[in-house]
RNA sequence: CGGGGAGUAGCGCAGUUGGUUAGCGCGCAGCGUUCGGGACGCUGAGGCCGGAGGUUCGAGUCCUCUCUCCCCGACCA
């Protein structure tokens, strides 16, 4: 391709809009444009970045025994009425009305499609497993759009579906896809980390993601410094520590003038915020929860809104904590009826606890969990922090920012019972099909490639997924024997394999340098006079400092091993 | 959906208390000079000032309504 020719051009301003490095780099390259919130075009430079990934993604599913098919995207809303899906995904379902007034979705996701198509076609166990799959793009209405391809409402996602026969079958599909999964991002040359996730409200039995890990990232993921557990926060758990235990004291009210926060409390009275406990009030689809924690923890949402298994869960206005009765502020659990109550484990953890009192300005003394007070449900609710303990080996937890790029999920026989996805099995018995579902969001993926690969001057694309092997940049254009030996390099090159963008414009050296480090591609050869006095081209590699000069003879095969050697890494 | 910000040339922006023909930089076109890290000179093209309504002799500027985009929170690949 030549520079000359290419639709798209470069920036040198920051585009407005554009907040983070990738969604900056990718305008600045003439890579992507934007049409709407959320909506992008690819340039033809940025859309081969795109295919590159489409490509590795595609070897990797054919591999592990995936089958790539084509849904489409138009899909009856009756299918989401009866997969029970409908509430979850809500406002996010872009819904056209076709001219008989018939509802359509458009696809966010194919579990509806997919389900009822292998319902229709599969009937004996003999046609398990079945791992379909396809490369299509999405429509999600999300509620904020963000980052420039990072996250937007309509995007290329990776679906792969797996059935099987049963729980074991899906164990093995899913270990297989996790290393299909790792192999993708292995290729790609962006390494990814497995961490156990939040599998949703729709109740499935394990789930993880693949973050790429960038201190841009949106996910904060808990490690632990020692063994193998990640987890996602909104997921993570850990050992909470416990409190000295001391004999019960009887319960004695202190008033408390004006002091409703934790660490207001402790201080006055001279306790550890682990001695406190604190009420936090919460509408989960529109009924008031009274949750409670150790005052110097925090409540996970995600872990809450699961145990709940509501669609809607968000803190308690004033008004509705005003409605149930309760003294924001100096609430106690004591005396609390008609209301649920969840606590989190670490209310056992410690004795003694200052609570609320239920009255203005006042708390209570020596509250001790169940003498004083009942719950109605008693689970681990609490953020887990960098600096806990992991709940495997008892060390430190770490934490990282990343970014999901993949989310594969145990998702059992909720969809394939509900769609009539039965199956006969070797002694005539009929059973739901056991389901898992797999996916990987393949624009995140190149822009979330850039958040982890770029620096002052712009992207520095790995090579598998980079949208050219070589920039071919020959200063001075008019000088004939620069641009004859340019335009040779370019065929010859061409002719081999390699994939070459070809700067002809007639731009100072500046420019070109400036473009070739913008767009990223991975090795640099220059052609100029200088060069050409010794019989030679400069070659760089857009991630190190230095250049270095190859020979004008067997310059051909010289790249080809520089090319081959690094794609393969 | 709650909170904050912004819409003026392809991009980044300026435009005073309302006052002629709306500016600047970059980019773009032509000519000439330059050529190893965003060169220079000259000439030129390019605007429904997001949209609708209003106030006024007069609106980019004031008022009302509306649309769009960005950022922070609740959601996701």
């Amino acid at each position: 391709m030549r520079f000359s020719r290419l639709l798209g051009r470069t920036l040198k301003e920051v585009p407005a809009e554009a907040d983070c490095a990738s969604h900056q780099y990718l305008v600045r390259a003439g890579m992507i444009q934007q049409l709407a919130a959320g909506v992008y075009s690819y340039m033809p430079m940025g859309w081969r970045v795109l295919k590159k990934i489409e490509q590795i993604i595609r070897e990797e599913m054919d591999k592990a025994g995936g089958q790539e098919l084509m849904m489409p995207s138009l899909q009856p809303l009756e299918l989401w009425e009866k997969s029970g899906r409908l509430p979850s995904f809500d406002k996010t379902l872009f819904v056209v009305t076709d001219r008989k007034e018939h509802k359509l979705a458009i696809g966010p996701t194919h579990e509806e499609v997919i389900t009822d198509l292998v319902s229709r076609t599969v009937q004996s166990y003999r046609d398990l497993p079945q791992m379909p799959y396809q490369i299509q793009n999405k429509f999600r209405d999300e509620p904020r759009p963000r980052g420039g391809l990072l996250r937007v409402r309509e995007f290329f996602m990776k679906d792969l579906y797996s059935f099987d026969i049963d729980e074991a079958g899906l164990n093995e599909s899913y270990a297989r896809m996790v290393q299909a999964y790792k192999n993708v991002y292995t290729r790609c040359g962006l390494p990814a980390v497995m961490v156990e996730a939040d599998s949703g409200a729709i109740g499935g039995k394990a789930s993880h993601e693949f973050m790429l890990l960038t201190e841009s990232g949106e996910d904060e993921i808990i490690y632990c410094s020692k063994c193998e557990y990640a987890a996602n926060t909104e997921k993570a758990t850990s050992i909470k520590s416990g409190a000295a235990t001391t004999e019960p004291l009887p319960v004695a009210e202190v008033s408390t003038p004006g002091i409703t926060a934790i660490d207001a409390l402790a201080v006055f009275l001279g306790v550890r915020p682990d001695q406190t406990l604190k009420a936090v009030f919460y509408t989960a689809d529109g009924e008031i929860v009274f949750v409670m924690i150790r005052g110097d923890l925090e409540v996970n949402e995600t872990k809450l809104k699961n145990l709940l298994k509501c669609t809607d869960l968000h803190m308690g206005t004033e008004a509705e904590v005003k409605g149930a009765g309760l003294v924001a502020g100096y609430a106690s659990p004591m005396s609390i009826k008609g209301i649920k109550v969840v606590a989190d484990d670490s209310i056992k953890l410690g004795s003694n606890f200052v609570a609320g009192a239920n009255k203005p300005d006042t708390h209570l003394r020596n509250v001790n969990y169940p003498r004083d007070f009942q719950v109605d449900i008693l689970a681990d609710i609490a953020i887990t922090r960098a600096g806990d303990t992991c709940p495997r080996c008892n060390h430190k937890l770490l934490s990282r920012k990343g970014i999901e790029v993949g989310h594969v999920f145990k998702l059992g026989t909720f969809l394939s019972e509900r769609f009539g996805a039965y199956f006969l099995d070797k002694d005539g018995v009929t059973k739901p099909i056991v389901m898992g579902t797999y996916g990987i969001g393949l624009g995140r993926l190149l822009a979330a490639a850039i958040e982890q690969n770029h620096d002052e001057k712009g992207i520095i694309w790995p090579l598998p997924i980079a949208p050219y092997h070589v920039y071919l940049c020959p200063l001075k254009m008019e000088d004939k024997h620069v641009s004859k030996t340019a335009e040779k390099i370019y065929t010859d090159l061409t002719e081999a394999g390699i994939e070459v963008f070809f700067d002809d414009r007639d731009e100072s050296p500046g420019v070109k340098f400036n473009d070739a480090d913008l767009i990223g591609i991975p090795l640099r050869i220059v052609v100029s006079q200088r060069t050409l006095q010794n019989n030679s081209v400069e070659i760089k590699w857009r991630k190190e400092k230095q250049a270095g000069t190859l020979p004008l003879d067997g310059l051909t095969e010289a790249i080809t091993k520089l090319v081959n050697i690094s794609g393969t890494c």
